[in-house]
RNA sequence: GGGCAAUUAGCUCAGUCGGAUAGAGCGCCAGCCUCCGGAGCUGGAGGCCGCAGGUUCGAAUCCUGCAUUGCCCA
């Protein structure tokens, strides 16, 4: 059982007793200082003023209950103003090698969101380009989103929604046929906001070579239309291998193109007008969004009757609810921030809660080498991308490193590092704890020495403070996992992963385990070391990182 | 001009329902291989948590103002 439930009901308990209900605002943390126990709780503190008591005297009494508790708890005491502080026993840690053996690759797995139909959308490039390392990031981010997500009991759904109705795929179209008339030796301008990148003449001369000359004789509107297509068609081809490769899979693929075809963003304006949240002012069809705490109505029709994206991008979310989505989640380029607003009101209009709707935005990623900016700007086509991080550093180094920051905070990135597999590329300090544990096992079947089951005579030798530093970080893993999921933030995972390793190198260092002397104590820290082992497999791969078994 | 976010050790960053003496990695200094993987470990120095007020038993955390930086919008 948990450490945090376990606890929770005893102190429940011992307060009834004192004629008092539980405090809701009541907290039971790790403190800080390991003296102050494994847990402590203010609810004294908070409970005081309503027994009439001073808190110092409450918590006494507190305490007395907790001490008859039973095994589990070695003792109890008063700190401070009020604090009550808990030291759990030995053999109430030493159950966790049962939880995470019994469990294995379910070990840290919740139903804390159970109920809940979840989707994440994200990366959702618009198909104009290879993506880039700030897509890189975006995916590492959804995708281990998705992960932690299911590990807690949510249905989960990923998508990818393709903007593919927009004049940026025109101006893709305009940006091939111009490369493709140079390439054939004809003079002709690149569009002024046309793409510049290297892999529009790329693209340009691979049509070159498969149409040849047909493209000049046909009407301009045709050979358009067929860059276009054909342009979509092959970068959308690129999207895909790239996804693959950085083990990313969007379960639906969703067309813009296919959801203004469907009539559903007309629709979606017809309903907003009959609600009276949309009207017509100067031409142009307007949203009242300000009416759901956004600074300004916005357009959804401009005066020459073109849909604006927000149009569509509302009609696409009444989509999502409509297919039964109890809580969306979307992964946005920070950027986009001044969107969140109006998108949150435009969910309400829809008749559901602002918080229906989560946005999780991702910063820019730096990057960088040898300590010196590359610079990176689509348009200029001066950027690195995704594919060529991976091929330089590996889908793992990029995925973690992506995921050991706040996603909302901008991440310098320097490959040369990176590729240097020292310490500075945390990936491999993690990845190593796990090598490690597994070479170790192999050493011990090589010795004939078999790793049995935990009994509880064998886990009882797992007393020394490095053997309980272990088994409270081993405990720790399902509250972090549901803490990562509550605050949708995988870095809580890699913190821990690092935390983790940081520990069983300690460990290692300190306490020999097949060279110990002693069968039995050898016996006990084996199962410790694969419960360890477990724990960081089950971590990475909620990261989407793998655990090797040898480096 | 308006809005959003950020500001924590020399550098890069954790610290999300307010808790006790604020943490990690890198870098720097000093150590550890007869031994299961040294891609490792141990110890040390290093802080006005941007500044100033406020809320309370208690603030890096919540509120207000200011400064600086980044982004978005007109």
């Amino acid at each position: 059982m948990r450490a945090y439930t376990f606890l929770l009901d005893v102190l429940k308990t011992a307060v009834n007793n004192q004629g008092l209900d539980w405090p809701e605002k009541a907290g039971i943390e790790p403190p800080r200082d390991k003296s102050h126990g494994d847990l402590a709780s203010n609810a004294a503190m908070i409970l005081g003023k309503k027994a009439g008591l001073p808190p110092r005297e409450l918590a006494e009494r507190v305490v007395k209950e907790v001490m008859q508790s039973g095994p589990m708890i070695a003792r109890a005491e008063v700190a401070g103003p009020g604090f009550v502080n808990v030291f759990f026993s030995n053999i109430f840690w030493q159950q966790t090698i049962h939880a995470v053996q019994n469990q294995g690759q379910a070990y840290g797995r919740s139903q804390w969101g159970e109920g809940t139909k979840a989707q994440v959308e994200y990366v959702s490039a618009n198909p104009t380009g290879p993506l880039h390392i700030g897509h890189g990031r975006g995916a590492a981010v959804g995708d281990s989103l998705a992960r932690i997500l299911r590990a807690t009991g949510y249905e989960v759904s990923t998508e990818y929604y393709l903007n593919d109705a927009g004049r940026q795929m025109n101006l893709l179209g305009r940006s091939i046929w111009a490369r493709y008339q140079q390439v054939k030796g004809i003079q002709a301008p690149l569009p002024e906001d046309g793409y510049k990148g290297e892999y529009i003449l790329e693209l340009a001369r691979e049509l070159c070579a498969e149409q040849g000359e047909r493209l000049l004789a046909a009407d301009e509107d045709e050979a358009l239309r067929i860059c276009r297509q054909w342009g979509v068609e092959r970068i959308l081809a690129g999207i895909n291998s790239d996804l693959d490769m950085f083990r990313v899979e969007h379960q639906v693929w969703f067309s813009e193109q296919k959801l203004v075809q469907s009539g559903a963003v007309d629709k979606t304006l017809q309903d907003l007008q009959t609600s009276g949240l949309a009207y017509e002012q100067d031409g142009a069809l307007w949203f009242a969004s300000t009416r759901f705490g956004d600074d300004k109505d916005r357009v959804l029709r401009k005066s020459d009757g073109e849909l604006t994206y927000f149009a569509s991008d509302i009609a696409y979310h009444a989509d999502k609810f409509t297919r039964g989505f109890d809580l969306c989640i979307d992964v946005w380029g920070a950027d986009h921030h001044g969107y969140v607003p109006r998108m949150r009101a435009a969910v309400q209009a829809l008749g559901r809660r602002a918080d229906d709707l989560q946005v999780v935005l991702i910063q820019l990623v730096n990057l960088q080498r040898k300590g010196e900016q590359v610079a990176m700007s689509t348009r200029s086509g001066q950027f690195v991308t995704l594919s060529e991080v991976m091929r330089e550093v590996g889908t793992d180094a990029a995925r973690f490193i992506f995921l050991t920051r706040k996603s909302d905070s901008s991440l310098d990135m320097d490959l040369d590092l990176l590729k240097e597999q020292s310490m500075d590329n945390p990936v491999y300090y993690v990845q190593y704890a796990h090598a490690r544990i597994c070479s170790m096992l192999a050493r011990a079947e090589e010795r004939g020495v078999r790793a049995g089951r935990p009994t509880e005579e064998v886990i009882s030798r797992l007393n020394t403070e490095e053997d309980l530093e272990l088994l409270k970080m081993l405990e720790r893993f399902p509250d972090t996992v549901q803490g990562a999921a509550r605050t949708l933030s995988p870095h809580h995972i890699s913190f821990y992963l690092l935390d983790l390793a940081g520990s069983l190198h300690r460990y290692y260092n300190r306490h020999p385990v097949l060279n110990c002397g002693d069968e039995d104590l050898a016996q006990a820290r084996l199962q410790l070391m694969i419960s360890v082992a477990q724990v960081v497999r089950n971590g990475l791969n909620l990261l989407g990182v793998s655990a090797p078994e040898s480096m």
